[in-house]
DNA sequence: AATTGGTTCTGAACCGTTACGGTCACTTCA
DNA sequence: TGAAGTGACCGTAACGGTTCAGAACCAATT
């Protein structure tokens, strides 16, 4: 009953002020500057605001004006609805929206179908900044964000010289994870690795792809990778790295059982996250290998049910990023040159990666 | 440095209209509709844009005229970030980030800290609409959203009248849990449940505080409970309920652990939320209680990490909550009167739930 | 009596759009 | 040839506030 009064309401702050005889600066000050008018006066007002069912001034009209929304954006690469099934980025949510809250400020989901490619969505965010986390570097909506004329901090993307970043350094970490393997002994190696760029391209990579990539972390990973076996000797081009578009438990079985399938001999299978890495330990345990000793599986990210599976992988403080990407972007206070975040990860040893079984024989009855 | 000039830019749809010398609605048009105008002028006005750094309509300033933001909020009763750690809250936000993304509308989290009463965030918040998702029925937040003049859907609140509503049958379905208990031969249980109000209570709930509980769904699940055991001549009185403020599986321990110290003789642990029960499962393992059949343990809402320990428990569609509760806001298209939907829900017989060894042995040598 | 200082309240400008209802020149058609 | 369309563009009036420089008033000080 009193909310289907409010359906249609005309009361606003003019109509307010003019019921009660004031002027419409008076009433405005009894919500924002109590200290401005006489307490009683204010009461009144407030009073009568109830009566009229009106529901105190319009946060939209007061946004045109101040000139701030209360809110932030974020802008992900994936389905809105994605964020919350995969924990990476479930985890990166948490420490943005702890970042929110701590300075009151909203988080503005903004859909940004990777499919359409409907920047609207961008145009219309009534917010105060951005983060963008993890989009392809040529995605349009990236593009429209920062043709937006508000602060805007990215997270795990490349170097855009003129933006807020957060990140890690994933060339780095992944070439560590590379060195473990190699002083293990590996050598013939394969790659799993999440989509490159915004095409869906199930299956081998050429070098061509991996070095035109547009997703920044993994064209870093797989450089890091390239780096290290390189430098021990192994022909880059001849390992075989394979892509999935969708990032789950089932599409890392697929990819695994495409690589153990064409290259059986190799040793060790690197996947760029840990939800890959499940995926390829759940296809390895099918074919009968034994993990570690028939082959090795590595991971990515650190999540929670990489822990529990004893994954060798890297962890990365997804948390953090969230909340230091939301912060940089909070305390925009008039910085002058673009300011940058570079978290530090750490490799975890699990139980997923040892020699494989060559190398420990040549170690009992080598030379 | 395209970027800096952005900064301070008193580029405007109104500047930008006299530089071309056309009026401001042809400018508004090109972007709005361009079929208003000769594509030749189109392309003159966009790329004049351009040039003066113009990003377009102002997205306040048009959710102001035209009366929409195009996002909806979210109320949670947590911390924002806390949504993100409950698997149940995840699901529901993956539902209803779902149905924002087929509507095209942002989804705005509101940061609304159930500590301070600090309801200024909710009417800052520029939006079409508001969910509300399982916050205590006195919740000030509560009532300033339902004081907005938008539409509001609530989720695992009680029937408000006058509100949309989506969820579940919690009292039926938690009493077909104990129903299921009550067959198996269990009278003596022990009740952990969440907290029941806006203040903390770690410890033995008074009946009283039962039925004053401000949490629906609490109330609801231990009404069900109360009512089947009440049926076969149990003294709910007697039961022993005990509450825990945080929801996390320490939690749930350490509730289970206070429950068993105390009434050691009962032969089923109930809790009202899988995450509870999944501390109350480690508890029992670390006293060494085998379960089953030293203890029953129970859980509610079917999350995956529940279905991987075999818990008995009742599932609930957690993100088809969202996705409706989404559903229901998004096609507010002049409805009467307020529209309920109702869920249904599974018992899932697990391994955790069992009759007591006494029963068992009453069948073999009694009477 | 004039000045000062403090409250309390007001008037008008401004925020950047879009909705609405035109005008005007130029076909088209009977 | 006159009436009726049609396409392209424009003027005005909101949309609902906030802000800032005063005005009006009163009490206290010089």
């Amino acid at each position: 009953m009193a909310r289907s009064m409010h359906v249609r309401r005309p009361a606003t702050l003019a109509s307010l002020a003019a019921e009660l005889g004031v002027s419409r600066t008076t009433v405005s000050n009894a919500y924002n500057r109590p200290d401005q008018l006489s307490p009683e006066l204010r009461r009144r007002v407030l009073e009568t605001a109830r009566r009229l069912g009106y529901p105190g001034p319009d946060p939209v009209a007061r946004s045109l004006r101040t000139r701030k929304a209360g809110a932030v954006g974020l802008l992900l690469t994936e389905n809105l609805s994605y964020a919350f099934r995969d924990p990476a980025a479930i985890g990166f949510l948490e420490g943005l929206a702890l970042a929110c809250e701590d300075a009151g400020t909203g988080l503005l989901l903004v859909p940004a179908n990777p499919e359409r490619e409907d920047v609207a969505a961008v145009h219309r965010a009534g917010v105060d900044g951005f983060v963008v986390y993890s989009v392809p570097d040529d995605d349009p909506h990236l593009a429209a964000v920062l043709e937006r004329p508000v602060p805007t901090v990215v997270c795990d993307q490349p170097d855009l010289g003129n933006v807020d970043r957060v990140g890690i350094d994933d060339q780095a970490a992944m070439n560590s994870l590379a060195r473990h393997l190699i002083s293990l002994g590996h050598r013939r190696i394969g790659v799993v690795c999440m989509r490159l760029a915004r095409d869906r391209n199930d299956g081998y990579v050429t070098p061509e792809r991996q070095r035109s990539a547009h997703f920044h972390v993994q064209r870093s990973r797989l450089a890091g990778l390239a780096d290290a076996f390189t430098e021990v000797g192994v022909d880059w081009a001849a390992v075989p790295v394979v892509e999935r578009f969708d990032h789950n438990i089932a599409s890392g079985a697929a990819a695994a059982a495409q690589v153990l399938d064409r290259d059986p001999q190799i040793t060790a299978l690197i996947c760029t996250s840990d939800i890959l890495a499940l995926g390829a330990l759940g296809e390895a345990r099918r074919r009968g290998l034994n993990v570690p000793h028939d082959l090795t599986v590595t991971g990515f990210d650190g999540i929670r049910e990489a822990e529990a599976a004893g994954l060798t992988t890297v962890r990365q403080p997804v948390l953090e990023k969230g909340r230091a990407a939301g912060k940089l972007l909070l305390d925009s206070a008039e910085r002058t040159r673009p300011r940058s975040v570079l978290l530090s990860t750490e490799l975890v040893i699990g139980t997923t990666a040892a020699s494989p079984r060559g190398v420990v024989e040549e170690r009992w009855f080598g030379p």
